[in-house]
RNA sequence: GCCGCGUUGGUCAAGGGGUUAAGACGCCUCCCUUUCACGGAGGAGUCACGGGUUCGAUUCCCGUACGUGGUACCA
């Protein structure tokens, strides 16, 4: 693109879980970045007091942590730029808001939240729901473009609370290429002249994310397409403090919205649908309410990040799975969808499936051994390993494993009994007895030579394999399901495997 | 209301003036398997609408509809 070094960021508020959006901006600032060997930042914008929220911040980097998207720079790990949280950075910003009063890009306001929620009052009709403090309602306003000089540094000089706004243009054209939009076109008629400088002295986004990206040397600004509509405020700005050279390039990201009904996918709507939404499990610091996310329900972060960058993205072939090496190589931006998607949890699931399936052995036992711990299960883990092989195939989710291999770890604790009491008789009792008295000879015989044995067993007792082998697997299981039989009979062991037949054949008598 | 952005099967989506309009998820059928799953083979299902431009529009343009975002001293 240019010569400079390409430098990402994240700007989330800390105010409470990390949506799944959030967490797919992060991914596509970082792919970019690292794709063109550039920086990812982190930065904590938390200049709204207001609505700060303990552990926020934390819990954002281990999501990122969790995902594998660590950054360059973060206010965890410091960086040339620090602080990384503007709170830290609040004394930067007053310079810049004084810098466009004096060239008459923004003014001073002094109306009081009551004035302003008055003239929203008055100004309120069918046609204008939600009036706007623009270039025709600040002449009516109190400000240092209504007041006299005099007035405004008696007001100033008093410390009389007040903000600062930009002064929007009457009738201009703004324009930007966006990156996944291309040439999008704004009137500053219709955009109001937002708080720049709050009462309180922070920033508030608008000037913030300015300052900030200008100072952090911010190549390429990627956030969600609900900050279009204010993109022109940030232009404006950008020309107006005299940096429009080193603008970095836009790109608003489409939307993640609900599966069924309309709007942005919120967190209300995984509790409603019965799907997470947040990265990580959330622990609401005032209400103690915890919020379910993808990591605690199951998920692997490999397939959580895979299901999230096809939301919007594809590399324009049928391939689907994709490692992050990849994804570092492939990635572009111009192949970025500019409709939002949908929210699909089925997908999601299949993500998943694909990738325990194709996991090995050994990193699924690890993964699965807290599902153990809980149930008060104690296993080697090699022989967790051999379990999580054969039913991974048919698991979306770790914690599946159990539902699907609970039987590898313990003895089955009532039966299918439908399945074999009514053909139950005294050949297959028979059968059984003889059957176990040769398992004994079998101790170390691969599962191929247990089922010939079988077989053979079968045709000598003039039998068919239907008769016994369905009773076979419900004597070791308990019902109707699991992994190949045989494969069920060496992974239990010869010993075990023999102890359930012995208690099958009490059962079913 | 106003402004911005968007619109290919139920969902994710490829494609982009002439195609039988890919593929994936989900759904259905069959095969494999005397469990379930995996795997395999099929199937149903789509270019929002109306005008242009054009020999020809799903594709380009304009409207309309619908969706979505914004319209805070929140980000």
């Amino acid at each position: 693109m240019d010569h400079k070094k390409v430098r990402v960021r994240f700007a989330p508020s800390p105010t409470g879980g990390l949506h799944l959006g959030g967490v797919r901006t992060v991914l596509f600032n970082y792919l970019f970045a690292k794709q063109h060997k550039g920086d990812f930042v982190l930065r904590i914008e938390d200049t709204d007091q207001t609505r700060y929220v303990p552990g926020a911040e934390e819990y954002i980097s281990e999501c990122l942590r969790w995902c594998g998207l660590n950054p360059d720079e973060s206010p965890a790990v410091g960086g040339p730029f620090a602080p990384y949280r503007q709170s830290e950075r609040k004394d930067s910003y007053r310079q810049y808001a004084e810098q466009l009063v004096k060239s008459g890009h923004a003014y001073y306001a002094f109306d009081t939240p009551e004035e302003l929620e008055s003239m929203r009052e008055r100004l309120k009709s069918p046609e204008n729901p939600a009036p706007q403090y623009n270039h025709v309602v600040r002449e009516k306003m109190r400000n240092s473009l209504t007041l006299s000089d005099a007035e405004v540094q008696e007001l100033l000089v008093k410390n009389t609370p007040h903000v600062i706004r930009i002064n929007m243009p009457a009738n201009e054209e703004v324009s930007f290429t966006d990156l996944v939009r291309g040439e999008v076109t704004f009137h500053t008629a219709q955009v109001d002249d937002k708080v720049l400088l709050k009462a309180d002295g922070m920033p508030t986004y608008h000037l913030a994310v300015v300052a900030d990206d200008y100072q952090m040397k911010i190549t390429h600004a990627f956030r969600g397409e609900e900050w279009l509509p204010s993109a022109p405020v940030h232009l404006l700005l950008w020309k107006y403090l005299g940096w429009e050279a080193d603008m970095p390039q836009w790109a608003h990201l489409p939307l993640i919205l609900k599966p069924d009904g309309n709007g942005k996918l919120s967190k209300r709507d995984g509790d409603r649908l019965g799907f997470p939404v947040y990265a990580m499990n959330w622990t609401d610091p005032a209400t103690k309410e915890v919020t379910k996310g993808f990591r605690e329900l199951g998920f692997l972060p490999e397939a959580f990040i895979n299901m999230l960058v096809m939301l919007g993205w594809n590399d324009g072939t049928e391939q689907e799975i994709f490692s992050m090496e990849e994804l570092i190589q492939k990635f572009s931006i111009d192949r970025v969808h500019k409709a939002g998607a949908k929210f699909d949890y089925e997908k999601a699931k299949w993500f998943n499936h694909q990738y325990i399936h194709h996991k090995d052995n050994e990193s699924l036992a690890t993964l699965f051994q807290p599902v153990l711990d809980e149930k008060g299960v104690t296993a080697a883990p090699d022989y967790v390993a051999t379990v999580a092989g054969l039913v991974k195939e048919r698991c979306h989710f770790i914690n599946e494993i159990w539902d699907h291999g609970f039987f590898f770890f313990q003895s089955p604790s009532s039966y299918d009994e439908a399945a074999v009491k009514p053909k139950w008789n005294a050949d297959k009792e028979a059968f059984f007895t003889t059957w176990s008295a040769q398992l004994e000879t079998l101790a170390a015989a691969p599962a191929a030579e247990l089922e010939a044995s079988f077989k053979a067993l079968v045709t000598e007792k003039n039998m068919k394999m239907g008769d016994v082998q369905l009773p076979f697997r419900i004597m070791l299981t308990g019902g109707k399901f699991g992994p190949p039989v045989f494969d069920i009979a060496v992974t239990l062991g010869i010993a075990e495997t023999r102890n359930r037949i012995a208690k099958g054949l009490e059962a079913f008598k």
